[in-house]
DNA sequence: TATTCGTGGTG
DNA sequence: TCACCAAGAAT
């Protein structure tokens, strides 16, 4: 079972949502933000942070130039601020090491911190119109789905899904055209091939889809236990890191003891962050974000 | 391969 | 209400 690039292609012309970091005038450094900041978080939460960080650094270099204080200030609550330091970081080492220029190549990409297996590839070819598998959450299912006819995706396996979609992906000179089908895959998951209630009326694939044909079987495979995040550590790195993010300065030990009531989760996860490099302590013994002191 | 890492909207 | 879900990466 397949998927007919051009059936998928006309879906996309005609449906596709207008986001800034798909517009022609968008650079690369503009699609590397946006796939970093799409990580595990929804378009409409990425969409104002991402208008005023490429304003504010425009270029790979002037993020360069930024302090890890200020970029994390500017991530906001995004989530996974660790996500922000990363960038920073890759921002820096496309100034030194790639001319300031965001790489095109795929193993290039992987070799920055905070691009893996998904945005190198998403990069390659949102970016630079490379042909390219392009493998997140959206196309596993879509895949799943209309090409193996099972409800959900089951554990991802790098290799497996990226040769899954490779053989999907149209052939000849045009990559541009790949590239496109791509965003096609990612956007039909995204807006009706959808996790919970599938918009099987509306899918351009309902025709050839393998899950339709077999009668749209449940899910049988393995499920991942819900996680809970009340009281997790998470959770309370979130209560520290938005207590420093709402300051100007460092602050006292005793702010933050304020966040969060056990001592011992507390400081551990103070302990974490420190060692993550989320947070630095002054030399008078107080907590700020990294840079700021 | 399985866990860990934020945050907030939603059915 | 609360479990699920949202363009993953690093270890």
């Amino acid at each position: 079972m397949s998927i007919d690039p051009q059936t998928l292609l006309d879906w996309f012309d005609a449906n596709a949502r207008d986001l800034p970091w798909r517009h022609a005038d968008c650079t690369p450094w503009g699609v590397l933000v946006s796939e970093i900041m799409l990580q595990q978080t929804p378009v409409a939460r990425v969409l104002p942070v991402w208008r005023q960080w490429m304003e504010r650094w425009p270029k790979p270099a002037d993020l360069a130039a930024a302090s890890q204080g200020e970029v994390l200030r500017a991530w906001g609550k995004l989530g996974y601020p660790r996500r922000a330091l990363r960038l920073h970081t890759a921002a820096n080492t496309i100034v030194a090491e790639h001319g300031g220029e965001v790489p095109a190549d795929v193993d290039t990409l992987l070799s920055l911190p905070g691009i893996g297996a998904y945005t190198a590839r998403a990069v390659a070819a949102f970016a630079y119109g490379r042909r390219a598998p392009v493998v997140d959450t959206n196309v596993r299912r879509v895949v799943a789905r209309a090409v193996h006819g099972a409800a959900e995706a089951g554990p991802p396996s790098t290799k497996r899904d990226l040769d899954d979609v490779e053989a999907l992906l149209p052939d000849g000179p045009d990559e541009a055209r790949a590239a496109r089908f791509s965003a096609a895959l990612m956007e039909l998951g995204a807006l009706v091939c959808i996790a919970r209630k599938p918009r099987c009326d509306d899918c351009p694939l309902f025709a050839d889809c393998a899950w339709q044909k077999a009668g749209r079987p449940a899910y049988t495979g393995p499920t991942r236990p819900t996680q809970r995040y009340s009281g997790t550590d998470r959770h309370v790195r979130g209560l520290l890191l938005d207590v420093l993010r709402g300051t100007t300065g460092p602050v006292e030990k005793a702010q933050l003891d304020l966040a969060w009531p056990k001592a011992g989760q507390r400081d551990a996860c103070l302990a974490s962050l420190l060692s993550d490099g989320l947070v630095e302590q002054t030399a008078d013994g107080r907590f700020a974000l990294p840079g700021e002191h």
